[in-house]
DNA sequence: AGCCTGACTCGGA
DNA sequence: CTCCGAGCCAGGC
């Protein structure tokens, strides 16, 4: 199931994405470690999935092939890679990112 | 306390 | 580079 993550938690997962900027993309485990979360990669995923907060980028927060990975479902899918290819960044044939482009890193904006 | 699940990640084939 | 299996962390029952 998808379980609640505790708010400070949550707190610390969103101030990271929130730091995410502009047409660039983090890697769930790249904000687990900003969080302090260490490898908790899946509590990042699914703090963002409980939280569906428009205010918040999560669209910035790919997996790290840089691809979108939701559980099935086509909607949020779509909807976030629409919002990341308006920011500027390329999708290749297979709906991918690449990472080494476009993965936000510190003095790289 | 114990077991199951999950927007993940890494390493090996 | 892609596919598979094992590992990790935290929450819900």
């Amino acid at each position: 199931m998808a379980p609640k993550t505790a708010p400070n938690a949550y707190d610390k997962i969103y101030a990271v994405v929130r730091k995410i900027p502009h047409g660039r993309v983090a890697t769930y485990g790249q904000v687990a470690r900003l969080a302090g979360l260490g490898r908790a990669a899946r509590q990042v995923g699914y703090a963002l999935h409980a939280l569906v907060d428009e205010s918040l980028p999560w669209q910035r927060v790919i997996n790290s092939k840089g691809e979108i990975s939701l559980r099935a479902l086509e909607g949020p899918e779509e909807a976030q890679r629409r919002l990341l290819e308006d920011e500027g960044i390329d999708f290749d044939l297979r709906g991918r990112v690449d990472l080494s482009r476009y993965q936000w890193r510190k003095g790289r904006n």
